[in-house]
RNA sequence: GGCGACGUGGCCAAGUGGUAAGGCAGGGGCCUGCAAAGCCCUUAUUCGCGGGUUCGAAUCCCGCCGUCGCCUCCA
């Protein structure tokens, strides 16, 4: 079975298909980096490095680009978040783009989110854009007013082929004033030119100012991966406008296709309503990670459809919690069990079936437009088989641990990355401490000595150490958050 | 007003024509020195509502209702 995903284009599921035979290149939208990414991005970014990781996974050479927007873009006041962001903090614009940049990068590298090929920044590529622009004007699909460019939304027959919109159809100006500069409200802006008090600027034919939002993303994708690539990931809430006009200037620019898939996930909401300043429910990646581990929120992300809209809640995410917990306990076991001994006389166990079925349904669901939540549950299937094997005595041969440690490693681990990073088979110091008091509570129960025994296990679950005992000895695993909270 | 997404058990959620996966929570049992974890059993005659097509519909068609997002610089 091949891989088919559902291309927002058509609005239908298609076969996938590559330009260059083996080679995926593929474009995600990147944050404006003003503040701390918030578990917004977290869905995104995630969903989207699982998209990654598969097509990785399948054996494609993916060349992954993700830019930073770091030129100032305006909130609904008509204000630069970035300009807000130096002014609140009392610090340079491109010290506040440095700051939460890295903060963006620590996150997603904390989110195991495989870090893009090629990150491009706007700032970095203003000269490229600025030709963009005089290419657009020279082509007829561009006219400057007062030191600012808009694109003609009349010259590109096709917009709004990607939002099903129809010009005639939108209603203007719901929530900006309309620039009184533009021929029709519906033309957008490639150039804007930079008020006096306008700190990020840029010399051009046109005067200082500075790029719109939505050329930044044609120049730098065409840049990177030619001006007809494979695919082009983004939130939901991107496609109109910002898709629609990638995709206007794109097209109009090299009359060629812009992307071949066109790939939204859905979006998030906190208890029910959109995340906003004013709402004061924004949820930083870095606080929810204080409340839960990384691998908990990818596992929270992926329970439902990339494409569909999940609602982020305290309950949501600890059932995600407890649902992480049982996917990986198995996983967890065999890594431990194999650092005893095998018995001599262990009877050799016929797992491959198991393993065959899981892999095979784990593929036949991401085949199916990255069915996660489906992919999951073979991997609850698998978990449950696995605990039955591993609650016999004397535990399983070398050879079948092993290969259940690989299909948890590769499915799990490579394609999900829901597996722990800190792995308690780990040779350091903790590890072994930790294995010295198991060792001393173990000879406390051997001679019935409970009082001692109990008061171990309750001292190491106060620093987050959970010991449990089975036929094949006793087993241990960290919790340090409580899901109940 | 327009465009789009979504609506499945107490909660989350998969399922696009063949008779409702999976997880969390709850109940019962087994296992355990006691726990924990695990295992077994159990919880939707029904898929927002009303029509229609069909031998057969959560799935297709029509009409409603509701939630969310977007409508020109929010991931």
């Amino acid at each position: 079975m091949s891989l088919t995903v559902y291309n927002t284009l058509i609005r239908k599921k298609v076969p996938f298909t590559t330009i260059e035979s083996g080679r995926v290149r593929m474009y995600v939208c990147g944050p404006t980096v003003y503040d701390h990414a918030h578990i917004g991005h977290a869905k995104l970014y995630v969903s989207m490095d699982v998209i990654l990781r598969y097509l990785r996974y399948t054996g494609l050479d993916v060349l992954y680009v993700q830019n930073i927007t770091d030129v100032g873009h305006l909130l609904d006041s008509g204000e630069d978040r970035i300009m807000k962001g130096a002014r609140r903090e009392q610090t340079d614009p491109m010290q506040v783009v440095e700051r939460y940049m890295r903060s963006y990068m620590d996150d997603m590298d904390a989110l195991q989110n495989i870090r893009p090929d090629i990150m491009p920044r706007a700032a970095g590529h203003v000269p490229e854009q600025i030709a963009a622009v005089e290419q657009l004007i020279k082509n007829g699909n561009a006219y400057e007013i007062n030191g600012s460019v808009y694109f003609d939304v009349s010259s590109f027959p096709e917009y709004g082929k990607l939002s099903g919109r129809k010009i005639d159809e939108l209603q203007e100006g719901t929530r900006l004033d309309v620039s009184t500069d533009k021929r029709r409200p519906e033309d957008f802006a490639l150039w804007k030119r930079a008020d006096p008090e306008h700190i990020m600027r840029w010399s051009s034919p046109w005067g200082e100012g500075f790029p719109g939002w939505h050329i930044e993303c044609t120049v730098m994708a065409s840049k990177y991966l030619g001006a007809n690539f494979d695919i082009h990931g983004g939130g939901l809430e991107n496609v109109f406008p910002h898709n629609e006009c990638e995709i206007a200037q794109s097209e109009a620019l090299s009359g060629k296709t812009f992307a071949n898939f066109w790939l939204h996930a859905g979006s998030l909401t906190v208890s029910g309503v959109k995340m906003s300043k004013s709402l004061d429910n924004s949820v930083t990646i870095q606080n929810a990670l204080i409340d839960y581990p990384a691998e908990v929120i990818r596992m929270f992300v992926l329970s439902s459809h990339y494409r569909s809209p999940i609602d982020y809640s305290k309950e949501a995410v600890n059932a995600a919690y407890r649902g992480w917990q049982r996917l990986t306990g198995p996983a967890l076991a065999v890594q431990q069990a194999l650092l005893s001994t095998q018995d001599s006389n262990t009877p050799k166990v016929d797992f491959s079936s198991a393993i065959k079925l899981t892999r095979d349904e784990f593929t036949a669901a991401m085949n199916d437009d990255f069915n996660a939540p489906k992919a999951i549950a073979c991997l609850f299937d698998f978990a449950k088989n696995v605990n039955g094997l591993l609650s016999e005595y004397p535990r399983p041969d070398d050879t079948t641990l092993q290969s259940i440690d690989k299909v948890y490693n590769d499915l799990a681990g490579t394609v999900l990355g829901l597996l722990p990073s800190n792995s308690t088979t780990y040779v350091n110091h903790e590890n072994k401490l930790i294995e010295i008091l198991v060792e001393l509570r173990n000879a406390a129960r051997q001679q019935k000595d409970f009082a001692t025994s109990d008061s171990i296990r309750d001292k190491l679950a106060t620093a987050g150490v959970i010991l449990e005992d089975g036929l094949s000895g006793t087993t241990w695993k960290t919790d340090l958050s409580n899901p109940s909270d």
